[in-house]
DNA sequence: CATACATTTAACGCACTCGTTAAATGAATG
DNA sequence: CATTCATTTAACGAGTGCGTTAAATGTATG
């Protein structure tokens, strides 16, 4: 996963349940791979490689304390994924009817100049490619 | 990925850059495979692919209509991906100092009477595994 | 310093992802 | 109904993800 991006190594990083758990637990305390894999069906190794994308995603950080090293959760990249997901929040969060979300798909179409379900026939050929904004 | 759970669908899903632009481009209005090419730097199969996980997801709806097959961006499983995300706003929301956020730990392993830093030379050989609440 | 404990790395298998190009399918249209 | 346009499926290759077991590494401890 060499040159991947903040956001998309966040994302990954939490599509997998069992690195989620992990992140449950270390959400009530810092915790060793050791005690992490007692309450995982996995093995040991698989548990480290877990850490270790989790702290690939900047989502948790790892100290050596002699003979243990503690996994600490670091939730700032959270930030960062709840921030892309909130921008969508009005297509879920209002009582949209079937028409009122055509109206704004038109009015945003119409506000960005980008062609829309009315005018399939002749495709919009931009050049320039999309962006995040 | 079969019998991959909804939450994992869509964490998976929002970790490809390109699928994230799709989305934000159907925010801003229906589109169809021959539109989005137009604005990616990728063939159109892959695009038609991408569109593919991205309902798999429920992210999105597909209309026939005709000759064309229309995209529409269906926000409500990010509501779901939110909502997990928020559980961890406290950990990058507050201003925690280093101590704060140790005691806050002890605090919540208390709380749940979870072996924390303190005591990890007697690891918590709990034999219930973690599950997502 | 030899032994034990905590953790990581190595090596393997299997399945999936993401891109490509070429071929197949669906649905108007002349 | 043959052609044309929109879209998907097939087949391939390189890369990645996730699990395993066995071996290596680090760090106390007797």
């Amino acid at each position: 996963m060499s040159g991947t991006d903040q956001l998309s190594a966040v994302f990954s990083a939490l599509a997998d349940p069992t690195r989620r758990v992990i992140l449950a637990g270390l959400a009530e305390g810092d915790a060793t791979v050791t005690e992490l894999t007692a309450r995982l069906p996995i093995s040991m190794p698989a548990v480290s490689r877990h850490l270790k994308v989790l702290e690939g995603a900047t989502l948790i950080s790892r100290t050596r304390s002699g003979k243990w090293r503690a996994s600490h959760l670091e939730a700032a990249p959270l930030r960062e994924a709840a921030d892309w997901i909130e921008r969508y929040r009005e297509f879920w969060d209002t009582s949209l009817t079937r028409l009122d979300a055509h109206l704004a798909a038109v009015q945003a179409a119409e506000r960005a100049g980008v062609t829309t379900e009315h005018d399939l026939g002749r495709p919009a050929h931009s050049t320039t490619d999309l962006e995040e904004p």
